[in-house]
DNA sequence: CGCCATTATGTGCGCAGCGCACATACTGTC
DNA sequence: GACAGTATGTGCGCTGCGCACATAATGGCG
């Protein structure tokens, strides 16, 4: 039974996975971790290439050219971090504003799966993936990436309460 | 209201996609399609490249390195279709273990998220995801593409009725 | 002070996965 | 028997990414 339930809920994730990727690709012409970037960065608490490394689970190097591509589209700046050594990124104006694009379009995306529900059985649904959420043990850097679609603004009562503006 | 559950459907939707990618990539050293693509040909009714091509939602040229792809690695034969033109694809023995494999560890992979929950959660669970996905609006073809990670013989009742015998 | 492990970023190189434009081969029809 | 339609394969290039390596700054520690 548990199998079958596991079978459905891979059935919408990847349903999920798909719309929010079409989505991203329509509004950043980029995929894989660059739209996860773009709002990891835009919390606005400068991170540097190694704590962004960290949240999007890329190698150093891979992040370092995902961060050359967003700068090369304007949409992140490298200013001076705590060090010499270390960067601290930063949203462009058309960074901020694509990042809301890319919040909007992910919630517009899943939206319509939620439909067909009644109001109730939304309420029921958001009960359980909250259960289903907070229950999972996760380190605090893996909250972070678990979180790093998210709109924070619409997530009240986040059951993965990593905070988001000091990371470390 | 809906906006928060339709954020916690992303959250778990992400992580649901991650776990099974992670798990594709340790079992078969491929990512993207590739893992669809032998789900979608282990169904045993020889797809042609174009039937495969319309259930992944890749390019024509796409598919055949695809194929090109698992031929290289034994796990798929190209027979003699029903024209001279067509072909006829088949999973080898090898292809068929790892076809095994791949739906055991994308269940294994999800099973963990689900354990929290009671047995009465997870059937309140299952017949949310179950209206939800029986729900959508979709062509056969979409159907099929929502589909094509899924292990049939857990699916009991699929909310999502393609006749995976005789892809057309 | 100088040495050095540690931290942090950037580069050369190559690979996987994919799409576009084009080439090729077979089919059925008129 | 010409021709539109169907189906597969190829040349070429791009994006996203990792590995190995290079470079630069920091903070101890003798």
């Amino acid at each position: 039974m548990i199998d079958r339930t596991a079978n459905l809920l891979g059935v919408v994730g990847l349903a999920v996975a798909d719309r929010i990727e079409e989505t991203a690709r329509d509004i950043l012409n980029h995929v894989g971790e660059t739209p996860a970037a773009l709002v990891v960065i835009g919390y606005g608490c400068g991170p540097s290439n190694d704590q962004l490394r960290r949240v999007l689970g890329l190698s150093h190097p891979g992040t370092v050219r995902l961060v050359d591509r967003l700068v090369a589209d304007g949409l992140v700046e490298r200013r001076e971090g705590r060090d010499r050594r270390a960067i601290a990124l930063y949203l462009s104006e058309r960074g901020m504003a694509l990042r809301e694009e890319l919040l909007k379009g992910r919630l517009a995306a899943i939206r319509p799966l939620l439909a067909p529900l009644t109001d109730a059985e939304q309420e029921t649904l958001a009960a359980l993936l909250h259960k289903l959420l907070s229950s999972m043990e996760t380190t605090d850097m893996e909250r972070r990436s678990l979180c790093r679609l998210c709109d924070d603004r619409v997530c009240t009562n986040c059951p993965i309460p990593a905070d988001k503006q000091t990371p470390k």
